[in-house]
This record gives structure tokens, sequence and C-alpha cells, in this order.
DNA sequence: TTTTGCGGTTGACATGGATCAAGCTAATAC
DNA sequence: GTATTAGCTTGATCCATGTCAACCGCAAAA
């Protein structure tokens, strides 16, 4: 299927495709932009691919060339140490950019795997260099896109380092439901789409303790879950947990 | 002192303050600039700071309006959190650029402060940018200057996530050894500028457990330590050590 | 020179989370 | 519909690191 397709009677699908139709506009990269310049951005994220639960996106090595935004489904990013050891670094969700580390070295450094069915738009990162000489806001946005990034993997060492396990599962909840708010859907019920492994790997525990952390919360009012169905019961309790931390 | 003399007789002092005549050019931000693209540059970097020891080079919430790179001297970043607790989220040498995190919310999220009498060079950020949009080479550098970092966060994840304690202290050591390689320095030995205190905030232990770290490692004879005097006496036992994780 | 104090080392003990193990639940395959 | 299995929960125990405390040593201040 061509990219572009030249005709005037433009056809329903490519609509569909184009950043000026897509209702994640402005939490994702054309945020900020005019109808006309976005008209200029539709032409780079013409492609659109399809993952499959499970399937990877990129792979950690191979050869850098588009930065990926999240139509809709839910990923998760992850290294490989050479021992075998591995670190969930992210779980990335409609509207996020997805590539951004294989920039540095012209390859992808992390595995980018979906964790439900979903869709992404590619974006050949070298014309996004371009537009965004042209258009100032790009630039920018893009910018404080990469600089926000920055700032989240501040607050996962900052998790990592210094939050014990109960802390840590409050602010993975927290962030979870913020995002998800952010994108119009329940702040307090959703599904979990990564297993307590995942979860675990991200917050630098163990899925024992993940688990008992989760049960705890139930004990003690603060949410209700089963298996991957999380209801949140009493926010102010999570946040309190997440700064009022034993001596 | 105006920072721009139009005087065609240039003076020692702002030759030395070029980007063209630094170097540290090849590690910095002009890195595989043009002789012109640089002279381009030299513009806006005219403006340097001196920072003594102990001070802040910017706070947590002031205004962004410049990120810097580091012409001489040694900084860590740190956040806070609320509730008191903080994490030194970096250290940073000469050629290093400080303030990227600042760019996303037009405020600073984290503390910089000297570690050692240091010569910073402030780039107001929207004439870079401005710039970037001229120079292909410059704009490309910096995004992969911004993306750099962004895997770099993700090392210091996976060692917070996944490493026990030697391995982490090992992998700062060779991790410090590499970068003051690649400034010119003995790879083998080093002053540490930090505290045992801020390598513990750093690597997400307690000073004790660092201070037990360097012992342990002096008497396995891999390194020599005399309070902040390093010496690597072995690197790849080193290196062992960082993959050889027990089970 | 002596004093002061911060940074570092070391020891004894406490504990949060890891590990090991068993059983349960719910999705997926047959 | 039943069988299979991956994912989850819970209990018992262990250990790495945190905590508390004492002391050391060097450098800045007096």
């Amino acid at each position: 299927m061509p990219p572009n397709t030249a005709a005037k009677e433009v056809s329903l699908k490519v609509i569909k495709t184009a950043c000026s139709n897509c209702n994640l506009r402005e939490l994702c990269l054309p945020m900020g932009l005019s109808e006309e310049e976005m008209h200029r951005l539709d032409d780079l994220v013409s492609t659109r691919k399809r993952i499959k639960r499970g399937d990877f996106l990129y792979r950690a090595g191979q050869e850098f060339d588009s930065i990926y935004a999240i139509r809709s489904g839910f990923f998760k990013t992850d290294v490989l140490l050479e021992d075998g050891r591995d670190q969930v670094t992210g779980f990335q969700m409609a509207g996020e950019l997805l590539g951004l580390d294989g920039i540095s070295a012209e390859h992808h450094t992390c595995n980018a795997i979906a964790l439900e069915d979903s869709e992404v738009c590619a974006i050949p990162f070298s014309r996004l260099e371009s537009l965004s000489r042209e258009i100032v806001t790009l630039q920018h946005h893009f910018h404080k896109v990469m600089s926000r990034e920055i700032v989240r993997d501040h607050g996962v060492m900052m998790l990592l380092g210094t939050m014990r396990a109960e802390e840590r599962l409050a602010a993975f909840l927290l962030n979870l439901s913020q995002r998800f708010t952010a994108r119009g859907f329940s702040p307090a019920e959703f599904y979990l789409r990564m297993t307590r492994e995942e979860i675990g790997s991200y917050l630098g525990l163990k899925l024992e303790t993940v688990s008992r952390a989760f049960s705890r919360f139930q004990e003690e009012g603060l949410i209700a879950v089963q298996q991957k169905h999380i209801r949140i019961l009493n926010t102010p309790g999570l946040k309190r947990l997440m700064t009022h931390h034993a001596p």
C-alpha cells in the first residue's frame, strides 16, 4: 500500500490515519500545531502498523529510523543485560512516543513489546527533523517530549532509589490512574495490561512482593483487586502511603 | 561585563571563551560541526559563569531559559520529594550538558550543585533552537545528546532495579573511569568529588553500605581506596563482579 | 598548635523483601 | 465440556542491606 495517495478524493481510511483527525492529537506529537502545520505533519505519519499482543515493535540492536506514536494499545519497553537480567523501563499507552532512545546511537537500545493488540504511527525520524526545522512549534514540542521523558526517568530513579515496596506500587497505580484520566478513561477503575512479574520488574521488586502489596492495599480498603482488574477506592490514602514513609 | 564585544581586536579572554577554541569541543555540543558552523555557535555560548564549590547552578522550580555546558569542574543534580527525601540523579563532568530536564515544563526540575569550583557556558535555549533550525548537524547532535541522556537514565534504572550493592558500586566506578578516560585522564586513578553519602544516594544505598563495599573491593585487591582517592587495580575483576550476579 | 566537626570506617543487630514452596484461579487449548 | 497451564496468592524462612552506635582521621577554624 503506497503511503501517499495523490488522489483528490481522500478515502475514509486515509482520513482516519491523519494526525488532524486523530483524537489523540492534543496528547501526542501534534500538540499545539495549527491546522496547516498539522496537515504537513500528516504526510509524515501516514504509515501505520498493527502489532499483535506479544509481538515486538522493535528489538534492541535493530537499526533506528523511526519513532512511533501509539494510536491504540499498550506497550512495554525493556532492556536486557548480557548476563540475562532484564528490566522493564516503561509502560506506554495511546498518545505516547516510543523509540526516542534509539536516536543517540542510531539503533534501538531496548525492546518494545505490545501488551495488547495495538496500532502505531511510524514517524521517519529524519523527516521529522526536517519538518521541525520548518515548524517552530513542532520543534519545540518535540524537545519538550524528549525532556519530559528525562523527567519521567528521574521519577523512576527516585522511586527505585528511595521508596519501599508499597510506596512504589502506590506511585505506580496513581501514575496509571492519572494517565488513564488524561485519555478520558475512569481514574478509579482499569485493567492492568501487564503481569505482576512485569510490574515487579519495572518497580525493582519480585512478583511475590507485588502480589502481597496488592493484597495489603485491599485489606486496608485502598483498592479492590481481582487479578488484573483494579478499582481505586481511596486515592488520598494511596497518596499518603507514597509520602509518609517510615523514618 | 558585556557578553559581546564588537571589537575587531579580540581579547585573549574572548578567544578562550569560544567553542571553536575549547578543547572539549569534540565531546560537547559542537561535536561534528564545521569551522563555520562552530563560529555561529560561538555567539550563543559567550556567557560564562563561575560556580563555587557547594553553590547552585540552578534550583528546582527556577525558571528555565538556558542549558549549560560544563567547561570545567564537577556537578551533581538531585531531586527533592515533598516529604524531604532526595536523590542524586547524576554526576556531570566537563563537556556534559546540564538542564535538559527543564525544557519540558519551562522550569528546572532538579538542583544542580557544583562539587568543586566550576565553570559553565550558558546556552540560551530559544537561541539554540533557532540555530539548530539552520544547522542540520547541530540539530541532529542535540537530539542525540538528549537521547543519550534517556539511555543513560535507563542504565541507572537497570542498576537500581536489578543490581546488588557491590555490582552497583563496580558499575559506578567503571563508568567514572570510562568518562575520565574520554577526557584524557587516567582510567585507573582519580579523585572522587562526591561523598559516600552522595554516591549512596545516586546508587540507592546507604553510605555505610557504600563504605563497606569499598573496603571489600580493597580487601579483594580490586581497587586501592584512601578516602576520595581511588586506584583501580583490576578492571576485569570489577567487570566480572558487575555481570556475575548471584542467582 | 589545639580544637572542632564532617566524612569515613567498622561492628552489632534489625528488618524488608527475596527465595522457596505449595496451592489456587482463570484463561486458553483440546 | 474438560484439560492444561500461565499467572496469582499465600506461607515459611533466609539474607542483603538498613539502622544504630562507636570510633577514627583529616582539614578547617580558632
